[in-house]
DNA sequence: CCTCCATATTGACATATGTCGATCTGAGGT
DNA sequence: ACCTCAGATCGACATATGTCAATATGGAGG
Protein backbone atom coordinates (compact mmCIF):
# COMPACT_ATOMS: atom_id res chain seq x y z
CA UNK A 1 0.00 0.00 0.00
CA UNK A 2 1.37 3.69 -0.84
CA UNK A 3 1.45 5.22 2.26
CA UNK A 4 -0.05 8.31 1.99
CA UNK A 5 -0.27 8.44 6.12
CA UNK A 6 -3.71 9.02 7.48
CA UNK A 7 -3.93 11.87 9.41
CA UNK A 8 -4.54 10.60 12.67
CA UNK A 9 -3.56 12.79 15.42
CA UNK A 10 -5.36 15.29 14.43
CA UNK A 11 -9.18 14.99 14.61
CA UNK A 12 -9.77 15.10 10.67
CA UNK A 13 -10.10 11.70 9.94
CA UNK A 14 -12.93 11.22 13.19
CA UNK A 15 -14.33 14.56 11.40
CA UNK A 16 -14.93 13.22 8.33
CA UNK A 17 -15.90 9.87 9.72
CA UNK A 18 -18.66 11.73 11.33
CA UNK A 19 -19.41 13.59 8.79
CA UNK A 20 -20.07 10.40 6.10
CA UNK A 21 -22.18 8.31 8.66
CA UNK A 22 -24.40 11.19 10.32
CA UNK A 23 -28.03 9.72 10.95
CA UNK A 24 -30.86 10.91 8.83
CA UNK A 25 -31.08 12.15 6.32
CA UNK A 26 -27.66 14.20 6.46
CA UNK A 27 -25.78 15.17 3.03
CA UNK A 28 -24.20 12.73 0.68
CA UNK A 29 -20.92 11.90 1.38
CA UNK A 30 -18.39 14.13 0.27
CA UNK A 31 -15.52 12.73 -2.04
CA UNK A 32 -12.90 14.29 0.52
CA UNK A 33 -14.23 12.36 3.33
CA UNK A 34 -14.98 9.43 1.59
CA UNK A 35 -11.25 8.63 0.95
CA UNK A 36 -10.07 9.70 4.22
CA UNK A 37 -12.42 6.75 5.59
CA UNK A 38 -11.09 4.46 2.68
CA UNK A 39 -7.95 4.89 3.56
CA UNK A 40 -8.35 3.50 7.17
CA UNK A 41 -10.84 0.23 5.87
CA UNK A 42 -8.40 -0.31 3.29
CA UNK A 43 -5.44 -0.93 5.79
CA UNK A 44 -8.07 -3.53 7.54
CA UNK A 45 -9.56 -5.17 4.03
CA UNK A 46 -7.03 -7.65 3.90
CA UNK A 47 -6.88 -10.80 5.05
CA UNK A 48 -3.24 -11.01 6.88
CA UNK A 49 -3.86 -7.73 8.55
CA UNK A 50 -7.45 -8.88 10.02
CA UNK A 51 -5.26 -12.02 10.76
CA UNK A 52 -2.90 -9.65 12.51
CA UNK A 53 -5.59 -7.52 14.63
CA UNK A 54 -6.69 -11.34 15.80
CA UNK A 55 -3.21 -12.27 16.91
CA UNK A 56 -2.97 -8.67 18.72
CA UNK A 57 -6.25 -8.77 20.38
CA UNK A 58 -6.30 -12.27 21.33
CA UNK A 59 -2.54 -11.29 23.47
CA UNK A 60 -2.01 -10.49 27.18
CA UNK A 61 -2.16 -6.56 27.00
CA UNK A 62 -2.88 -6.22 23.57
CA UNK A 63 0.23 -6.24 22.58
CA UNK A 64 2.35 -8.94 20.47
CA UNK A 65 6.22 -8.59 19.63
CA UNK A 66 6.80 -8.57 15.60
CA UNK A 67 9.36 -12.04 16.36
CA UNK A 68 6.14 -14.15 17.20
CA UNK A 69 4.23 -13.49 13.62
CA UNK A 70 5.97 -14.74 10.67
CA UNK A 71 5.43 -18.41 12.24
CA UNK A 72 1.81 -18.39 12.62
CA UNK A 73 0.79 -16.03 9.90
CA UNK A 74 3.40 -18.51 7.35
CA UNK A 75 4.57 -15.49 5.52
CA UNK A 76 8.09 -14.36 5.21
CA UNK A 77 9.41 -11.55 7.56
CA UNK A 78 9.28 -8.84 5.58
CA UNK A 79 5.66 -9.53 4.48
CA UNK A 80 4.78 -9.45 7.84
CA UNK A 81 6.88 -6.08 8.79
CA UNK A 82 4.90 -4.31 5.20
CA UNK A 83 1.29 -5.05 6.44
CA UNK A 84 2.49 -4.42 10.32
CA UNK A 85 3.78 -0.52 8.82
CA UNK A 86 0.43 0.00 7.26
CA UNK A 87 -1.64 -0.96 10.00
CA UNK A 88 0.71 1.50 12.32
CA UNK A 89 0.37 4.06 9.63
CA UNK A 90 -3.28 3.71 9.75
CA UNK A 91 -3.29 4.44 13.62
CA UNK A 92 -4.63 0.80 14.54
CA UNK A 93 -1.39 -0.15 16.12
CA UNK A 94 1.60 1.83 17.59
CA UNK A 95 4.90 0.13 17.33
CA UNK A 96 7.75 0.32 20.72
CA UNK A 97 10.94 -0.58 20.28
CA UNK A 98 12.09 -2.70 23.06
CA UNK A 99 15.72 -3.89 22.74
CA UNK A 100 16.10 -5.41 19.51
CA UNK A 101 12.43 -6.28 19.28
CA UNK A 102 9.44 -4.50 18.15
CA UNK A 103 6.58 -4.68 20.27
CA UNK A 104 3.23 -3.77 18.27
CA UNK A 105 0.02 -2.63 20.65
CA UNK A 106 -3.37 -2.64 19.46
CA UNK A 107 -5.29 1.24 19.78
CA UNK A 108 -8.64 -0.18 20.58
CA UNK A 109 -10.21 3.35 19.74
CA UNK A 110 -8.66 3.31 16.04
CA UNK A 111 -10.49 -0.15 15.25
CA UNK A 112 -14.13 1.46 17.08
CA UNK A 113 -13.44 4.52 14.43
CA UNK A 114 -13.65 1.84 11.55
CA UNK A 115 -16.62 0.18 12.47
CA UNK A 116 -18.65 4.03 13.11
CA UNK A 117 -18.00 4.37 9.79
CA UNK A 118 -19.72 1.45 9.02
CA UNK A 119 -22.91 3.00 10.79
CA UNK A 120 -26.16 3.47 9.03
CA UNK B 1 -12.53 -6.56 -8.30
CA UNK B 2 -12.36 -9.74 -9.60
CA UNK B 3 -15.47 -11.12 -8.38
CA UNK B 4 -15.11 -14.16 -6.10
CA UNK B 5 -18.77 -13.46 -5.09
CA UNK B 6 -19.07 -13.66 -1.42
CA UNK B 7 -21.48 -16.50 -0.27
CA UNK B 8 -24.24 -14.18 0.96
CA UNK B 9 -27.27 -16.80 0.83
CA UNK B 10 -25.43 -18.96 2.96
CA UNK B 11 -24.04 -18.30 6.58
CA UNK B 12 -20.70 -18.88 6.19
CA UNK B 13 -20.04 -15.58 6.15
CA UNK B 14 -21.44 -14.83 9.67
CA UNK B 15 -19.94 -17.60 11.10
CA UNK B 16 -16.62 -16.29 9.97
CA UNK B 17 -17.16 -13.41 11.30
CA UNK B 18 -18.24 -14.33 14.91
CA UNK B 19 -15.17 -16.30 15.03
CA UNK B 20 -12.98 -13.66 13.98
CA UNK B 21 -14.00 -11.44 16.47
CA UNK B 22 -15.29 -13.87 19.15
CA UNK B 23 -14.66 -11.93 22.24
CA UNK B 24 -11.86 -13.45 25.20
CA UNK B 25 -9.00 -15.23 24.12
CA UNK B 26 -10.50 -17.13 21.63
CA UNK B 27 -7.95 -18.79 18.77
CA UNK B 28 -5.98 -16.33 16.85
CA UNK B 29 -8.39 -15.60 13.14
CA UNK B 30 -7.90 -18.31 10.20
CA UNK B 31 -6.66 -17.88 7.40
CA UNK B 32 -9.96 -19.14 5.49
CA UNK B 33 -12.07 -16.84 7.77
CA UNK B 34 -9.71 -13.75 7.23
CA UNK B 35 -9.90 -14.43 3.35
CA UNK B 36 -13.76 -14.11 3.72
CA UNK B 37 -14.25 -11.18 5.97
CA UNK B 38 -11.55 -9.23 3.91
CA UNK B 39 -13.80 -9.62 0.72
CA UNK B 40 -16.45 -7.98 2.42
CA UNK B 41 -14.81 -5.29 4.10
CA UNK B 42 -13.15 -4.65 0.75
CA UNK B 43 -16.11 -4.00 -0.92
CA UNK B 44 -16.37 -0.82 1.24
CA UNK B 45 -13.12 0.01 1.68
CA UNK B 46 -13.68 2.35 -1.86
CA UNK B 47 -14.27 6.16 -1.79
CA UNK B 48 -16.79 6.00 -4.47
CA UNK B 49 -18.37 2.86 -2.87
CA UNK B 50 -18.48 3.99 0.35
CA UNK B 51 -20.28 7.49 -1.47
CA UNK B 52 -22.43 5.49 -2.98
CA UNK B 53 -23.85 3.60 0.07
CA UNK B 54 -24.06 7.40 1.49
CA UNK B 55 -26.54 8.36 -1.25
CA UNK B 56 -28.29 4.70 -0.63
CA UNK B 57 -28.36 4.99 3.19
CA UNK B 58 -29.91 9.10 2.68
CA UNK B 59 -32.46 8.15 0.29
CA UNK B 60 -36.35 7.56 0.48
CA UNK B 61 -36.34 3.95 1.23
CA UNK B 62 -32.79 3.43 0.86
CA UNK B 63 -33.29 2.49 -2.39
CA UNK B 64 -31.90 4.44 -5.46
CA UNK B 65 -31.77 4.62 -9.71
CA UNK B 66 -28.23 3.54 -10.95
CA UNK B 67 -29.38 6.73 -13.64
CA UNK B 68 -29.27 9.06 -10.88
CA UNK B 69 -25.43 8.58 -9.55
CA UNK B 70 -22.86 9.05 -12.16
CA UNK B 71 -23.48 12.83 -11.88
CA UNK B 72 -23.14 13.13 -8.31
CA UNK B 73 -20.03 11.14 -8.10
CA UNK B 74 -18.08 12.50 -11.50
CA UNK B 75 -17.21 9.35 -12.94
CA UNK B 76 -18.36 7.41 -16.04
CA UNK B 77 -21.66 4.98 -16.31
CA UNK B 78 -19.01 2.38 -16.77
CA UNK B 79 -17.68 2.84 -13.72
CA UNK B 80 -20.90 3.44 -11.59
CA UNK B 81 -21.84 0.08 -12.82
CA UNK B 82 -19.02 -1.61 -11.67
CA UNK B 83 -18.84 -0.47 -8.51
CA UNK B 84 -22.46 -1.12 -7.93
CA UNK B 85 -21.75 -4.67 -9.12
CA UNK B 86 -19.13 -5.17 -6.54
CA UNK B 87 -21.70 -4.05 -3.82
CA UNK B 88 -24.62 -6.17 -4.65
CA UNK B 89 -22.22 -9.27 -4.58
CA UNK B 90 -20.87 -8.68 -1.38
CA UNK B 91 -24.65 -8.60 -0.39
CA UNK B 92 -24.56 -4.91 0.43
CA UNK B 93 -27.08 -4.03 -2.02
CA UNK B 94 -29.93 -5.98 -4.15
CA UNK B 95 -30.43 -5.42 -7.49
CA UNK B 96 -34.15 -4.89 -9.19
CA UNK B 97 -35.11 -3.50 -12.40
CA UNK B 98 -38.08 -1.42 -13.01
CA UNK B 99 -38.82 -1.13 -16.75
CA UNK B 100 -35.32 0.21 -18.28
CA UNK B 101 -33.88 1.07 -15.36
CA UNK B 102 -32.03 -0.51 -12.50
CA UNK B 103 -33.14 -0.06 -8.61
CA UNK B 104 -30.79 -0.81 -5.78
CA UNK B 105 -31.45 -0.65 -2.34
CA UNK B 106 -29.14 -0.87 0.85
CA UNK B 107 -29.09 -4.40 2.94
CA UNK B 108 -28.61 -2.86 6.42
CA UNK B 109 -27.67 -6.47 7.84
CA UNK B 110 -24.69 -6.86 5.37
CA UNK B 111 -23.32 -3.76 6.42
CA UNK B 112 -24.05 -4.34 10.36
CA UNK B 113 -21.98 -8.00 9.60
CA UNK B 114 -18.63 -5.91 8.19
CA UNK B 115 -18.99 -3.64 11.61
CA UNK B 116 -18.92 -6.45 13.52
CA UNK B 117 -16.11 -7.86 11.53
CA UNK B 118 -14.68 -5.07 13.17
CA UNK B 119 -15.20 -5.41 16.89
CA UNK B 120 -12.30 -6.16 19.21
C1' DC C 1 35.10 -2.33 17.34
C1' DC C 2 33.10 -6.28 15.65
C1' DT C 3 29.59 -9.77 15.45
C1' DC C 4 25.01 -11.42 15.96
C1' DC C 5 20.28 -11.10 15.79
C1' DA C 6 15.74 -8.86 14.94
C1' DT C 7 13.62 -5.39 11.92
C1' DA C 8 13.25 -2.33 8.24
C1' DT C 9 13.95 -1.08 3.55
C1' DT C 10 14.79 -1.91 -1.35
C1' DG C 11 14.00 -3.96 -5.88
C1' DA C 12 11.60 -6.93 -8.69
C1' DC C 13 7.70 -9.31 -9.90
C1' DA C 14 2.84 -10.97 -10.64
C1' DT C 15 -1.64 -9.87 -9.80
C1' DA C 16 -5.55 -6.90 -8.48
C1' DT C 17 -8.02 -2.67 -8.98
C1' DG C 18 -10.17 1.62 -10.82
C1' DT C 19 -11.10 4.05 -14.84
C1' DC C 20 -13.00 5.01 -19.38
C1' DG C 21 -14.50 4.50 -24.49
C1' DA C 22 -16.82 1.32 -27.32
C1' DT C 23 -20.08 -2.09 -27.68
C1' DC C 24 -23.70 -5.39 -26.35
C1' DT C 25 -28.32 -6.32 -24.11
C1' DG C 26 -32.97 -5.58 -22.88
C1' DA C 27 -37.19 -3.07 -22.13
C1' DG C 28 -40.44 0.30 -24.03
C1' DG C 29 -42.57 3.06 -27.32
C1' DT C 30 -43.58 4.22 -32.48
C1' DA D 1 -39.90 -4.43 -37.06
C1' DC D 2 -37.53 -0.43 -35.74
C1' DC D 3 -35.61 3.06 -32.79
C1' DT D 4 -34.29 4.80 -28.42
C1' DC D 5 -32.60 4.92 -24.03
C1' DA D 6 -30.66 2.78 -19.55
C1' DG D 7 -27.68 -0.34 -18.03
C1' DA D 8 -24.18 -4.16 -18.42
C1' DT D 9 -20.12 -6.00 -20.42
C1' DC D 10 -15.67 -5.85 -22.90
C1' DG D 11 -10.96 -4.28 -23.88
C1' DA D 12 -7.32 -1.52 -22.79
C1' DC D 13 -4.71 1.05 -19.79
C1' DA D 14 -2.33 3.04 -15.64
C1' DT D 15 -1.75 2.42 -11.04
C1' DA D 16 -1.96 -0.01 -6.57
C1' DT D 17 -1.07 -4.05 -3.89
C1' DG D 18 0.99 -8.31 -1.87
C1' DT D 19 4.87 -11.10 -1.97
C1' DC D 20 9.70 -12.46 -1.40
C1' DA D 21 15.03 -12.52 -1.79
C1' DA D 22 18.63 -9.53 -0.93
C1' DT D 23 20.42 -5.92 1.61
C1' DA D 24 20.60 -2.19 4.99
C1' DT D 25 19.92 -0.64 9.79
C1' DG D 26 20.35 -0.64 14.60
C1' DG D 27 20.66 -2.32 19.19
C1' DA D 28 23.26 -5.91 22.64
C1' DG D 29 27.00 -8.17 24.03
C1' DG D 30 31.58 -9.90 23.74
Amino acid sequence: MTIAPVPDGRAELAQAVERCCATEGSSPVMRADAELVARLLKAVADPVRLQILGIVRCSPGMEVCACDLPAPLGIAQPTVSHHLKILVEAGLLTRERRGQWAWFTLVPDRLSLARRALEV
